[in-house]
DNA sequence: CTTAGGG
DNA sequence: CCCTAAG
């Protein structure tokens, strides 16, 4: 039952830059470029690059906040509730992006579409020049076609001369450049400036392969076609949305026991540890995509997927023992400074039907909306280097939609956190990069840039990449031994689907209500493993839980990862020294299942605490034993009872004999207990 | 993925 | 807490 009146926003995305935190010395102008290879590279490898720098933005990043105490660089807008995510400057803040309004922005707010509570099942498509004079908003299919297009963003390209202005231009966002060699095409379209006076000579189009299908002056045609094109199942789900609900207090983690908001998603299996995401996340080396000559025919739109989950593990500390093979990997997604400017404007208008970029969201109750993130297309200018290399630079993706539900008691701050966590979780889970060229979107990774125009000057016009929640759960093509292999997204899994009951909302109640376990935060008031009670779910201001959305088509989108694994990348783990009830749980779990069998002490008396896994559990048995056998002097920390330690020591050596019993009989066998 | 142990 | 070998 729940008590606490909540707030409910729905945000239809967000506009996030691209590069959340350049180098203190490249953070002035916050633009990020990235060299590709060469013309001959396939468009998979423009996307892996794309997507590569997405990531390894946040891989640097310290991590952060667990224990956030709402002192993000957020701000709230009262009417419109308008968030923006910005990267931050704050050479304090371990985050990359922040949260503030957006309703300063000008040339957004233009563009903004009104909010409309009605139709929010159907996407719409919106696509804008930088200047925001011209808008499409076509409706897109409704239906199967349209719900693959949902929850992707697009973010809006524009490549430019070298002589991009840096002032007025690039000021808060971040700025990604993709540079592209294209030794062929010499003529050039210039892009000059940026925003509303950028213009462009342009030239005929000249296309090697087959041309575009689609008209770039026609927005509104532009859409329809693309997504028409989009395979059925390449993006299972229809929507982002995830109803979040967070403590209403600000969570001055006291000592490490308050966790602090955490985001629960149900798509988490409760087996799988933070450890083990934040591992596959750790490994933020995106493999290039090898020549493959075999797909060369598919059509398919390709993504890759590795066997060795194990290769994915590797951290980042592990780089320097890392294979030549890998480094070489990891080598190309390094981001090259460039002194080539182009000029690029953020997109930020949402076809959404309502909620909308700017003034989106809307502090209004989005129950149950069906909000689908709509694609946005921009136009694009570009401009062709003489070294004949294609520079992009992609000002800002947006971020699929959002929903978050928090209580109406809750803290500025902590909505701030809320809406961090759940962007960040956005971010760092798996998320496919599309290109879309001329609205229609580019499948074929096996192309080249050349051949599917690209490369061409007039073509960047219409260039777009789209970040796409990735289907397949996997985060995301990492670091891996095995040469990834590739697969159309058509036969991925799709994402797990939120049951479209109503009442769902309660069907993750008895998440919370573990056997006694700990919830996410530890109070000295913890249950003992045995009280089991139901009760203590109910309270969910204290947890963080997902909410599943009401429609059928609403659908969990928010990769797989929890949180925000992106700050935990290459992070060691924040310390969290076991609370006396914790150790009091742990003692009762062991007594009763013995040791060796820790994953069902932490199923047992654990299961809430995520951030304890059972090897920690196992670790702390350890360390328990060994406290309990020095003297009192030597022990640190917060003082575990004494009888608390003497039945660690009784339950030690129960289980020890009985493990050598087990022995005894059956050397061969497990030990069952 | 789990366990078990060393670091 | 991390990392890894083993199963």
């Amino acid at each position: 039952m729940v008590l606490q009146k909540r707030l409910d926003y729905g945000f239809n995305g967000f506009q996030v830059p691209v590069t959340p935190r350049a180098p203190r010395s490249a953070r002035r102008r916050s633009a990020i470029n990235k060299r590709v290879e060469d013309n001959s590279m396939g468009a998979f490898d423009l996307l892996a690059t794309v997507a590569g720098k997405l990531l390894l933005e946040g891989e640097s990043s310290p991590a952060s906040s667990h224990t956030s105490t709402g002192k993000e660089k957020c701000t709230i807008i009262n009417e419109s509730c308008s968030l923006k995510v910005e990267p931050s400057d704050q050479g304090s803040c371990d985050r990359k992006f922040f949260v503030s309004d957006n309703i300063s922005q000008g040339h957004n707010q233009s563009c903004s579409l009104k909010e409309s509570p009605v139709h929010q099942n159907e996407s719409h498509s919106v696509m804008t020049t930088s200047n925001c004079s011209e808008r499409f908003v076509s409706d897109m299919l409704v239906g199967e076609k349209c719900k693959n297009e949902i929850g992707s963003f697009t973010s809006k390209i524009q490549a430019g001369a070298s002589v991009y202005r840096e002032s007025g231009e690039c000021k808060l966002d971040g700025e990604a450049k993709v540079i592209v060699k294209d030794e062929t095409n010499k003529r050039g379209k210039v892009l000059i400036g940026s925003g509303a006076d950028m213009c462009s000579l342009e030239d005929p189009m000249v296309w090697e392969g087959e041309p575009p299908a689609l008209v770039s002056s026609d927005s509104s045609t532009k859409v329809p076609v693309c997504v028409d094109r989009i395979p059925q199942k390449s993006i299972p789900v229809s929507r982002d949305d995830v109803k979040v609900v967070s403590r209403d207090d600000d969570e001055n983690s006291s000592g490490c026991t308050h966790p602090s908001t955490t985001t629960r998603y149900l798509r988490t299996a409760p087996r799988i540890g933070d450890r083990r995401i934040r591992k596959i996340l750790a490994s933020k080396y995106w493999k290039v995509a090898p020549k493959l000559k075999d797909e060369a025919h598919s059509n398919s739109y390709m993504r890759p997927i590795y066997n060795g989950r194990k290769n994915g593990y590797k951290r980042q500390r592990s780089q320097m023992n890392m294979p030549f093979k890998k480094r070489k990997i990891f080598d190309r997604s390094t981001v090259l400074k460039s002194n080539g400017g182009i000029s690029s404007e953020s997109f930020f208008d949402s076809g959404e039907k309502g909620i909308t970029g700017n003034a989106p969201a809307s502090c209004s109750k989005m129950q149950g909306a069906k909000a689908i993130s709509s694609s946005v297309a921009g136009q694009h200018s570009s401009f062709k280097s003489r070294n004949s290399h294609v520079k992009l630079r992609i000002k800002s993706f947006r971020v699929p939609e959002l929903f978050i539900e928090i209580p109406e008691t809750a803290t500025v701050g902590s909505l701030k956190k809320t809406v961090m966590d759940a962007v960040t979780a956005v971010l760092g889970g798996g998320l496919c990069v599309g290109v879309l060229l001329q609205g229609k979107k580019v499948r074929d990774d096996t192309k080249t840039l050349l051949q599917t125009g690209i490369s061409q000057d007039d073509q960047l016009d219409s260039l777009g990449f789209t970040l796409e929640p990735n289907p397949s759960h996997i985060p995301t093509p990492l670091c891996s031994e095995d040469s990834p292999r590739m697969l159309p997204c058509d036969i991925l899994q799709p994402l797990t689907r939120y049951p479209p009951d109503p009442t769902s909302e309660t069907s993750l109640e008895p998440h919370m209500a573990a056997l006694g376990s700990f919830i996410e935060s530890d109070h000295d008031s913890a249950p003992s493993p045995t009280d089991t009670s139901a009760d203590k779910s109910t309270t969910d201001s204290k947890a963080l839980v997902v909410v599943p959305e009401m429609s059928a088509e609403a659908l969990a989108v928010v990769p797989g990862n929890r949180k925000s694994k992106r700050f935990d990348i290459g992070q060691r783990r924040i310390r969290r020294p076991f609370s006396v009830s914790e150790v009091e749980a742990l003692v009762q779990a062991v007594e009763k299942l013995g040791t060796g069998r820790w994953r069902d002490v932490k199923i047992r008396a654990f299961e809430n605490a995520k951030h304890r896994t059972y090897v920690d559990l196992k670790d702390k048995w350890k360390t328990l034993v060994h406290t309990a056998r020095i003297s009192p002097q030597q022990r640190r920390g917060e003082p575990v009872p004494q009888e608390l330690l003497d039945r660690v020591l009784t339950a030690h050596a129960y289980w020890s004999q009985q493990q050598a019993k087990q022995q005894l009989k059956h050397p061969e066998s497990c030990v069952l207990v």
